[in-house]
DNA sequence: TTCATTTAGTGGCATATGCCACTATCTTGA
DNA sequence: TCAAGATAGTGGCATATGCCACTAAATGAA
């Protein structure tokens, strides 16, 4: 086969998946602005306000992100007043997560921007599509890659 | 609306784009992980190849990354000796990148192991269904957001 | 020709993510 | 009860990505 001839990234799912990503991120990236957030801060934001005080394995478990980087994302959002941590009481290895009151109010002002990108998003790709497409992508995120282990 | 009937995250169409690829390309890079090369770099070195010696420009178009980004990414590999870039002769802005030799054979060793993961993904999750993803994804990518000017 | 404008990349800074080694805690079996 | 093993996070290091300010080079208009 050619060089001429070889077939280009489109046929990579997982560069497509990532490629997506950084189109849509910028996009909704570009409209959060105003808030001072990224929309990655926004959905970290919100993921916490509608936990239970979660802790932040449980966190790290729902958005499928490494436990140790959902450390490192936090710490600017705690660093700006906007996220607190605490140890829960019946298990001092686990640390659970809140918002503060400027984090709640920051997530407001946050959610009406997102608002405006989710809409803009919908009405550019068609609201069927996006429904689509986002359930594809939770199964996804639910897919199991391990290879059966040899059966005893 | 209660906190505790929040929809989750499951409704933000750039949340579940960012978790999906999370999850993929932790199993990407998974498999490649003994040629060294995280899946991103497979994926770039393949561009680079099936360019014809392109344009940095050039390439973070078709990637839809930015050029600085790229400029970041590059790096490592040019450390390692996978990559070069020199000047185009005609323009000495443009900068051009190509494999080394040793790219060449690190990128055919890293596609063995993209063809696995490629493989079992869609073993996974369906070759059909892969198929209509990676066709959504591109068609979001190539999507325009701007908002219409106001016709003069 | 000459200077303003546009184009292509670079470097610095910041967030996003992951892996690994290590610590602090719980849990459990002897 | 106590030591071995499992769990939850942290910190360090590395890549992935973006924005902004800045430089170099080409283009175009006066």
């Amino acid at each position: 086969m050619s060089k001429d001839t070889l077939p280009g990234l489109t046929l990579c799912n997982n560069a497509m998946l990532r490629r997506a990503a950084r189109k849509l991120g910028q996009f909704y990236d570009d409209v959060m602005a105003p808030s001072g957030l990224k929309a990655t801060q926004q959905g970290l934001l919100y993921q916490i306000h509608i936990g239970n005080e979660p802790a932040m394995g449980a966190i790290a478990a729902s958005l499928i992100m490494d436990l140790s980087a959902l450390g490192h994302t936090l710490k600017p959002l705690i660093r700006d007043g906007y996220v607190e941590t605490f140890a829960d009481p019946d298990d001092r290895r686990i640390k659970r997560v809140r918002l503060t009151p400027q984090g709640l109010v920051k997530l407001d002002e946050a959610m009406k921007l997102w608002h405006i990108a989710q809409q803009r998003f919908e009405d550019v790709a068609g609201k069927e599509q996006a429904e689509r497409l986002r359930a594809a992508l939770d199964h996804i995120a639910a897919l199991d890659f391990d290879l059966p282990p040899a059966a005893p």
